[in-house]
DNA sequence: GACCAGGCACATC
DNA sequence: GATGTGCATGGT
């Protein structure tokens, strides 16, 4: 069994929560259009977006290409910076039809790592966003790393406070055997204890890292 | 009313 | 390269 830092930590965080059951979406497009939307905003905020495109009939592929930005930002509203949103969606459908005609089966064929690159080229992807889509929509072996990740992580004393995003990924990569459902199940946890037990302030309390072993140690 | 939420790009120094 | 700012809604 292996007994790397981060995999103790995940066998923690997964016997006192359970399987998340993520990412939360019907489809590889509405977890892609999710990971777009949830950008700096509460996700019950876009679980609205999202209902509002099912509900306008807008929730694929071609319905969104063809709809103008000032109508999908008018859908998508309750997930808020509306207006940039609708831009980096349509940025990311005019990128879809371009490189693969808009057909996800296409885009399935493509290299983990290049594709990670065409997703960072467009414009209101970064690296959050393109490992979200990697990982969430296309199981691809790629470790998300956000701000709940790194909350936690830092707030163990796990993490430098100035590692970068790259950084805190290949960390990940490296310590965990290359499985695209624990690096699934792993984000999730980690979202999962730092909205319950890791706020920004006051300092978390009730969280099943603190009393780590004695052999877990920042490295 | 303040703070927060599963970022990103851009301006400025 | 580091730091600050705009983007915006909705829940607590």
């Amino acid at each position: 069994m292996c007994r790397t830092p981060l995999m103790e930590i995940y066998n923690r965080l997964l016997d006192r929560f359970g399987p998340q059951h993520w990412w939360p979406g019907d489809t590889p497009f509405e977890v892609m259009i999710g990971a777009i939307l949830t950008q700096n905003t509460n996700w019950q905020n876009v679980e609205k977006a999202i209902g509002n495109l099912k509900r306008a009939d807008c929730l694929s592929v071609e319905a969104m290409h063809g709809l103008k930005p000032e109508q999908l930002a008018e859908l998508i509203r309750p997930a808020g910076y509306y207006n940039i949103k609708a831009r980096r969606l349509k940025n990311y459908l005019d990128w879809l039809f371009a490189r693969f005609d808009g057909d996800l089966v296409r885009m399935e064929s493509a290299d983990t790592y290049s594709l990670r690159e065409e997703l960072l080229a467009i414009h209101g992807i970064g690296a959050e966003t393109a490992d979200s889509i990697l990982l969430y929509a296309l199981n691809r072996c790629v470790f998300v790393v956000d701000a709940y990740t790194c909350r936690v992580l830092a707030r163990h004393g796990l993490l430098e406070p100035e590692a970068g995003y790259e950084q805190v990924r290949e960390m990940f990569e490296s310590a965990l055997p290359p499985e695209a459902p624990l690096y699934n199940e792993y984000h999730a946890l980690l979202v999962r204890v730092g909205k319950e037990h890791c706020k920004p302030k006051p300092k978390c309390s009730g969280c099943p890292l603190e009393e780590m072993p004695h052999e877990i140690e920042p490295w």
